[in-house]
DNA sequence: TTGTAGGCGTTATCAA
DNA sequence: TTGATAACGCCTACAA
């Protein structure tokens, strides 16, 4: 039923290499061929099939992405946003592949599939939590295509791109200190999770570089909900009832910090001056509008496909090793009134 | 380089068809060349070739997901994930297409390269606006994979799956009515999408049914931002200063007026009661927290694999003819502190 | 400039 | 129960 190669050739009176040919814009044709084959195949509203093309150049043209946790925005969701834009560049299709759990998940399963449908990259965009990615330290890598992984811990032999959670936590907390804050509380996301530990290093160094002591009092550990917000906040003030800020690693955790502020009188940002990570839309109509990081996700998609694209490039032409690379992201303060009265 | 069914077949000296029988869980296999087969497989560490397999079987066992605003959290983004969760569900794997706009787009170009790669169907999530689904009225759709349409108006010919916007609406605005609140206005989404008018409608009916009029005066048109929601109540309390409720059509554009009535000293819900659409995430924390109504969207999108796998084989069998449907799923009205005091 | 033959890795047919 | 052999649709050598 559906057009191929010899129908066309048939149709034009000649070979399948010629049309061939004109399908890929190989020269070594005569216009007139051309001309013919191009009328045939528009006749016949011809369709390449891109698995018999991809089963003998043995290349797919495709690109996987496994992730987790888009409707959680922050992060993940504008990852893939990205890799989709700079995919689209290059001529990539891209293979969704969301997982339910971040950590206790069969990778085996997962890329077993992606393997099996000879994906030419693959994109790993899940959290790295507690040890999720202890599976990938075997040398089972070289057998797999070629990987960049997100927001994790640079490893050797693993090319990791992320956004520089660390220098993004400390802006937040400088802001803080260069309005005159000197109790500067942290609400942190879950600390098994990397990037929580970045954000929670970069709040510490800040304070040390300021001479200020980071007290285990002044943090406390969230889920990343508005609800741990909420708590955070209370319990930290009970801890330190002279609290002047507190930095909220997320903007949905920072959501219930206002809520919670508002409803124990303490203004913001005069009381109180609070700062969030993420930027999400609705930030900047919280009450008041939340100062917050903004952190490029959607270039570090970009970024994760032109590496991905740099590897495959140099695999098939046969340079073997291309040395991994670590590249974070700067991020970027976004400052609003819950942090200056007149931003 | 790769381990191919003929490796493992010498290996295990039997033929290609046999160690495929095994692969494939065939019957009529003897126990013991069973085992033999197995061993072999095991011992090179051999994956099938997806793409081969698909060639020959004519069945890609993958769907596309066309869609566009993931970034807008709303429907599209939890859409895509149900429907993840069902292809996995049904052994399909996404191959997923974000496009840049949502009308002036080039659908013969998406729509070339999925069936160039032989998607066995596609679910078609971008959002009804303008005359944007035109290209759709020839009859071309019976040359390409079988497609389900996500939230658009039902038309002859296509099956359609969406929110029952309408309903949805007309929960929200009756719940207003049920709290005695008689002055109800309106901020739409744009119009010229069509889950911004079925939306209206809703609030429309409602009005009507209760023997109120809908009158102009109290509809203003937003752009879905949380800006335009706090121009929105601007422009209807300078038309109706007596305005004591306020349908908005989504969760954002509700922040922003939140945000304004806060800002006007209208207390909410006292003066103006406040009623959104979507649930996001963040609005349970809003200030007051945002009631809302719920669109089940990850069911939509579970929905739109059933049937597409129902279709899909169908034709594999040769039945043709598969009816189009309309499936419109019932919503839910979320219930909190910005339309009653104590919920 | 064009055509022929062979192969990519799998499944299906039909005979042994 | 098994095995040759021919597809599937395309591309690449190599000839013509």
């Amino acid at each position: 039923m559906p057009v191929t190669l010899q129908d066309v050739a048939k149709l034009a009176r000649v070979s399948t290499k010629t049309v061939s040919r004109v399908v890929n814009n190989q020269s070594e044709i005569s216009e007139e061929t051309r001309q013919r084959v191009q009328a045939a195949i528009e006749q016949l509203g011809y369709q390449p099939n891109f698995l018999a093309r991809s089963l003998v150049s043995r290349r797919s043209n495709t690109l996987a992405v496994v992730a987790w946790g888009l409707e959680y925005y922050g992060g993940p969701l504008r990852t893939v946003v990205g890799i989709q834009r700079q995919a689209d560049e290059l001529g990539y299709s891209l293979l969704l592949q969301l997982v339910q759990h971040p950590s206790d998940m069969d990778f085996n399963a997962v890329l077993g599939t992606l393997v099996a449908r000879q994906v030419d990259g693959i994109v790993w965009a899940i959290p790295e939590i507690g040890d999720n990615r202890m599976w990938f330290q075997s040398k089972r890598l070289m057998q797999l295509p070629p990987m960049i992984f997100l927001s994790m811990q640079s490893r050797p032999g693993m090319s990791v791109i992320a956004a520089n959670n660390r220098l993004g936590a400390a802006q937040a907390t400088q802001h803080l200190l260069d309005l005159g804050r000197r109790k500067i509380g942290l609400i942190t996301g879950p600390l098994d999770w990397w990037e929580a530990r970045e954000r929670r290093d970069g709040w510490y160094g800040a304070l040390m570089q300021a001479g200020l002591e980071p007290l285990p009092a002044l943090m406390v550990e969230g889920d990343w909900s508005p609800a741990s917000g909420e708590r955070g906040l209370d319990l930290l003030l009970s801890r330190r009832p002279d609290l002047d800020a507190v930095f909220v690693s997320n903007d949905q955790m920072a959501l219930g910090v206002l809520r919670v502020a508002q409803k124990l009188g303490r203004r913001v940002p005069q009381d109180l001056a609070v700062v969030g990570f993420d930027n999400i839309p609705e930030s900047g109509f919280f009450c008041p509008p939340l100062t917050t990081v903004y952190q490029r996700m959607t270039e570090v998609g970009c970024a994760a496909v032109e590496q991905l694209h740099k590897i495959i490039q140099a695999r098939q032409q046969g340079r073997e090793a291309t040395d991994p690379v670590t590249i974070l992201l700067a991020t970027e303060l976004v400052i609003r009134a819950s942090s200056v009265e007149e931003p």
